[in-house]
RNA sequence: GGCGACGUGGCCAAGUGGUUAAGGCGGGGGUCUGCAAAACCCCUAUCAGCGGUUCGAAUCCGCUCGUCGCCUCCA
């Protein structure tokens, strides 16, 4: 199995241990999560699959950044809590990620319960000569640290000479960032030997990395825009202060949701929510759409592309639907797609091949099963390792569905009275005006069927 | 300005030195059907441009053009 490592720039072979200790980054519970966040947890979420797919255990950790500044300026607006306002959007966020059948994590650690492991951590650092105190601030000392800039492949000189860097006179080097806030009014606090305050940005990560999964982890996980400065950060003070090297083995960057040119991202406003996709398209619609192009490239997000991946969706399902009378034909093997499946995601996981291995394995399924072929083993491979990529594949009716059945299966049947008397006018107006209300029949060979359209 | 990525059919998108350049969506034609729908079959590209390396390049190198990302909060 090969994957690309960020902190090498290749492609490596991975080296397996068990259980992999795989830590993902997590939200800044100020907000909805969007379509942007949706990509990056649906990617890692299928990377774990596959990992469990393969033999692996997988022991997967990611927290929530649950104390910011713009977590705490959006409480203040609204005249709430910043735990008040985290806990809504954790809570919107475990809706969001079931809904988009993505697996939780075993451990979800929050930096407010956190604060005793972040102020170690940062003590240990200052123990070590990399962390300084001015004020009741606490900033990392960047020149210490060996090897600052070698998981974004830049040097201090190189950011430097980008101009953009603020000039601040209490810190000693200008990259040197902050580990721990000193208090400002109103803003939430902890008691810490520089004084109360409260943690910086990148402290946390590592703080809990280390404490529930260890100094070394297997995987780190995130988006590109984590590279720098967040995850550079991470694994400088993380190494500083365990002299653990490296501290994540692998680290995987998944590239950026696009909005037509730009970047989706919350200080461009232009997102859109998971929750609003959903009104729209199913979790399939959107898995396939994210999954039909390699994770570490960009990919653009249009309305048009995720109706296409649900007619997309809506095939691999079609192939699913059960076979009524016994088969007495050759079954179809589904091994060569299987085989096929695997080989593309032993390839730093090529989900779009493995998405075209499924594609064929259907048709084949649809091929064969009319001559009489037995597509039984077929279909539960397609289910399988459609799982493994996270997808149901069932169409998920709602209540009002199911409430409508008996009454859509009643004019089901006075259509086909009406057909069977050739009064095709009247069958015809009932189907289309059951279409207009989204229910989709289809007369075939066994009879008439019936589902929803979205 | 520094670092990096990308440019493949109408759209999305795999492939990264050598059989007929995956797959999805869309479009056209057909089979099936009372008609549809679904399903299936057939058709729909020479890989931004130029130059080079090589027996051979979409795939390696150089240049040009274009797009995007990071360098500041961000999955």
């Amino acid at each position: 199995m090969k994957l690309t490592n960020t902190l090498t720039g290749q492609k490596e072979e991975f080296a397996s241990q068990d259980p992999i200790k795989l830590y993902v980054c997590g939200v800044t519970p100020y907000d909805e999560a969007h379509i942007g966040h949706a990509m990056s947890y649906i990617i890692f979420d299928v990377i774990r699959r596959y990992l469990e797919f393969r033999g692996y255990r997988v022991r997967h950790v990611q927290n929530f950044t649950d104390v910011d500044d713009k977590l705490i300026a959006r409480a203040q607006r609204l005249g709430a809590s910043a735990l008040q306002l985290a806990d809504g959007f954790i809570a919107s966020y475990f809706q969001d990620m079931d809904a988009l059948n993505v697996q939780r994590a075993h451990v979800y650690p929050r930096v407010t319960e956190e604060i005793p492991s972040i102020v170690q951590l940062i003590q240990r650092l200052e123990e070590r000569g990399y962390a300084y105190a001015v004020g009741g601030d606490v900033y990392f000392r960047v020149q210490r640290a060996e090897g600052y800039g070698k998981l974004s492949h830049r040097s201090l000189d190189g950011m430097m000479a980008g101009a953009r860097v603020e000039v601040d006179e209490a810190k000693e080097h200008p990259m040197d960032f902050v580990l721990w806030k000193g208090v400002k009014p109103g803003e939430p606090q902890w008691e810490s030997p520089w004084g109360p305050g409260r943690p910086g940005w990148h402290i946390e990560c590592s703080a809990m990395a280390i404490k529930y999964l260890g100094e070394s982890l297997d995987i780190h996980g995130g988006g590109q825009d984590l590279v720098f400065p967040h995850h550079e950060n991470e694994a400088a003070q993380s190494e500083a202060a365990t002299g653990v090297q490296p501290f994540a083995r692998y680290w995987l960057h998944n590239g950026l949701l696009r909005l037509g040119e730009e970047k989706m991202s919350k200080s461009l406003g232009n997102l859109v929510t998971i929750k609003e996709v959903l009104s729209a398209h199913s979790a399939d619609a959107l898995r396939l759409f994210v999954l039909s192009s390699h994770y570490r490239n960009p990919l653009t997000y249009s309305d048009e592309a995720l109706a296409g991946a649900e007619r997309g969706a809506d095939r691999l399902r079609e192939a699913l639907r059960p076979v009524p009378e016994p088969a007495t034909g050759q079954p179809l093997d589904p091994a060569p797609f299987h085989q096929r499946f695997i080989d593309a995601m032993d390839d730093d996981f090529n989900t779009a091949q493995a998405l075209a291995a499924l594609f064929e394995l259907a048709r084949e399924a649809n091929r064969v099963r009319e001559t009489g072929s037995d597509v039984t083993q077929a279909q539960q491979a397609l289910r399988e390792l459609g799982g493994v990529l996270g997808l149901t594949l069932t169409q998920q009716e709602g209540d009002e569905g199911r409430q409508a059945a008996p009454f859509i299966q009643l004019l089901v049947q006075l259509r086909n009275d009406l057909r069977a008397s050739k009064e095709y006018a009247l069958a015809d107006k009932i189907r289309d005006q059951l279409g207009e209300l989204g229910v989709l029949l289809e007369d075939g060979p066994t009879g008439t069927t019936w589902r929803q359209k979205r």
